[in-house]
RNA sequence: GCCCCAUUCGUCUAGUGGCCCAGGACGUAGCCCUCUCAAGGCUAAAACAGGGGUUCGAGUCCCCUAUGGGGCACCA
């Protein structure tokens, strides 16, 4: 495909943490600029200055570059259009509310909050629809010279006309018209002199030469507004794309502050850096939220970032909303830890087992890799399923080591003669070791299954494991012995 | 309450008027493989919200209803 190339770019306030909605959204610009050639920009709407919290600045950047993207453009790398911060412009959306007023598409509104909150509950009581009467639209201009050199606060309103209607286009949805009596003339800039965001974004996707807009529905109800802003410019509006919103795995609303830390308790999250902590590769963040949403056919659904760019494509995106599915995301995460080199997953598992308290050696790590590959859904399972590696000593309960059907009788004589055929054989693979006992077994009438339970519990210290033999190979013959043998000493108790 | 959007298996989705008694994936169940656990293979149950049109023919187009979602701030 031939598309020119897209300036695109990501826009988060920084007054929270990202989440894999804001994370889907910055993908997509991202494909789509990757896709043809283009940019890909990144832009803090800090205009509220309430609101922010400077230190989300760095956890978006940190997230976005944990999933793999770069951009072209943006507050940490600078730039053409530069700054990439709203707060430092403006003055610049000052300049562009002036032309507004000037070309009679905006004016100064004197209206304090508190007349706004009364008329609001006046037209509530009254079930009307909440909007603003229009008190200051037909202020003489002596009037709001007058009110300006008193420095009287004032706001500063778009104008809607009132009668006929306004109609946009987005990508997915076609045409949509809404009736202007239905929409409002909405503040663009604040009594503090910051624009909000209706102003800012439009100014700021103007200049910065923005030539599609990917973000969620959410944004649909003021999306008249900002084309009646462009029309009043008299400026190209971009491409317009509107995809859905994630809903809860319910699929009963968006997800709430509250309903977050309820889902961290059971071990998941929608925040980047949680997921990172709970074993989550990026890969498979990246391919399931890609899916939440967007298709490339009726069965290939593995991805990794390089299929994306190539196979991205705006119409093949789903207007619906669509519940968050952690069980695909788990399933997700397997395929990509088995995609990887192992050399690559014993680099990756390394910083989980230190959390875990536990000092992997690489060379262990690096022989331990392909036997947990297949097993791990989640990186952080690693210390848990494959801790024993790295302990000097385990203690497997009486229960690990009887295995269902046999007495503690048994299992000790187990031992005892899997530990002498340990101690005479030259290897410890399941050609050397793996026969001999497999002969013990019948010789004891006992199934193999559980003569390699009873040594599977002393070696490991747990019930589950990965395969005994590669395992004790790793371990090495000495260390297995040594537990061997304090099993035998448990099992005589 | 008002405005807007959406509606295919439990969930993510394929489907752009005949190829669909609707395909894939996750999850679930069963079987196979197997030293436990996984991984892998096979099989099964499981959906076009309802009603009207348009058409020779509708999951696909139109209308209504219902349901779900989003929005109604000097937040973004």
């Amino acid at each position: 495909m031939s598309t020119p190339p897209a300036r695109v770019r990501f826009a988060p306030s920084p007054t929270g943490r990202l989440h894999i909605g804001g994370a889907r959204t910055a993908l997509y610009n991202y494909l789509l600029a990757r896709q043809t050639g283009g940019q890909f920009i990144l832009r803090f709407e800090d205009t509220d200055r309430r609101r922010y919290q400077p230190e989300t600045e760095q956890e978006i950047i940190d997230g976005l570059h944990w999933l793999g993207l770069t951009w072209d453009e943006g507050p940490d790398v600078g730039g053409p259009h530069a700054p990439y911060r709203q707060s430092e412009r403006k003055q610049v959306y000052l300049d562009y509310a002036q032309r507004l007023i000037d070309g009679g598409h905006a004016y100064r509104c004197f209206c304090t909050p508190e007349r706004l909150d009364a008329l609001r509950e006046q037209q509530n009581k009254e079930k009307l629809p909440g909007r603003y009467d229009g008190l200051c639209r037909t202020l003489a201009p002596e009037t709001v010279a007058a009110r300006l050199a008193a420095g009287e606060p004032h706001t500063i309103r778009f104008h809607i006309p009132e009668e006929g209607t306004t109609t946009v286009h987005d990508l997915l949805r076609g045409e949509i018209t809404f009736e202007n009596r239905n929409l409002d003339d909405y503040i663009i800039v604040k009594s503090d002199g910051y624009a909000l965001y209706h102003l800012a974004v439009i100014v700021d996707d103007h200049l910065m030469e923005i030539t599609h807009v990917i973000r969620t529905a959410e944004w649909l109800p003021t999306f008249p507004l900002h084309t009646r802003i462009y029309q009043a410019f008299g400026w190209q509006q971009p491409v317009w794309i509107h995809p859905s919103v994630f809903l809860k795995p319910s699929g009963k609303g968006k997800m709430s502050k509250r309903e977050s830390a309820e889902m961290a308790q059971e071990g998941q999250s929608i925040f980047l850096t949680d997921l990172q902590a709970l074993g989550y590769l990026p890969e498979a963040v990246v391919n399931w939220i890609a899916l939440m949403g967007w298709s490339y056919d009726d069965r290939t659904e593995f991805f990794q970032m390089a299929d994306l760019i190539e196979k991205f494509s705006l119409d093949k995106l789903n207007p619906s909303p669509a519940a968050i599915n952690f069980s695909k995301f788990d399933h997700f995460n397997g395929l990509h830890i088995r995609a990887l080199d192992t050399d690559d997953l014993a680099l990756r598992l390394k910083p989980y087992f230190a959390a875990a308290g536990l000092d992997a050696d690489d060379a262990t790590l690096h022989s331990l890799a392909p036997i947990l590959q297949e097993r791990l859904k989640t990186l952080d399972e690693a210390p848990e399923m494959a801790g024993f590696f790295f302990r000097n000593r385990v203690s497997p309960s009486l229960e690990d080591l009887v295995p269902k059907g046999a007495s503690q009788e048994q299992a000790r004589s187990v031992a005892q003669r899997a530990l002498d055929i340990l101690e005479a054989a030259p290897g410890l693979d399941h050609e050397t070791v793996g026969i001999p006992l497999r002969a013990l077994a019948d010789e004891m009438g006992l199934k193999a299954g559980q003569v390699f339970g009873v040594l599977r519990g002393a070696v490991t210290g747990q019930r589950i494991s990965p395969p005994l033999f590669e395992s004790m190979e790793i371990i090495g013959k000495e260390l297995v012995l040594e537990r061997v043998r304090a099993a035998i000493r448990i099992l005589e108790d």
